[in-house]
DNA sequence: AGTCGCCACGAAG
DNA sequence: CTTCGTGGCGACT
């Protein structure tokens, strides 16, 4: 397993993300500075640390849930959703249903 | 090393 | 929904 420097930032980024809580692909790009949500998202596809990294807590900007375990749909993205449900984390109509669930990252502590 | 295609996204039309 | 933009990685050359 190789990891990049900046696959490093996004799942040390994801890790901060507390249990009950959600963030964006964006939220995540911006808070490691990297400004293209797509290269996040390529990361947690690559994400070595499955189990470790929280990534179904990361959904997109949209409130839609996104992919889960390297597939854009299918069970996959619905385990991610019964996973975030058993955080309280719930959705309606394919999208958050509680928008204050969003984890807002912090540059300092 | 240089170039092209791919991506679990995002913003705009 | 469709089109363009962004940043980074993998594969090919």
């Amino acid at each position: 397993m190789t990891v990049t420097p900046f696959q490093q930032r996004v799942y040390e980024a994801v890790l901060k993300i507390s249990r009950g809580r959600v963030a964006t692909y964006k939220s995540v790009a911006d808070a490691i500075g990297c400004g293209a949500p797509r290269a996040v998202g390529q990361a947690l596809r690559n994400n070595p640390f499955a189990p470790r990294v929280p990534c179904h807590r990361v959904i997109a900007a949209d409130l839609t849930p996104g992919g889960f375990q390297g597939e854009a749909a299918g069970l996959s993205r619905r385990r991610k959703l019964a996973l975030l449900a058993s955080e309280g984390i719930r959705f309606e109509a394919g999208k958050l249903a509680d928008r204050k669930r969003l984890f807002v990252f912090t540059r300092k502590g």
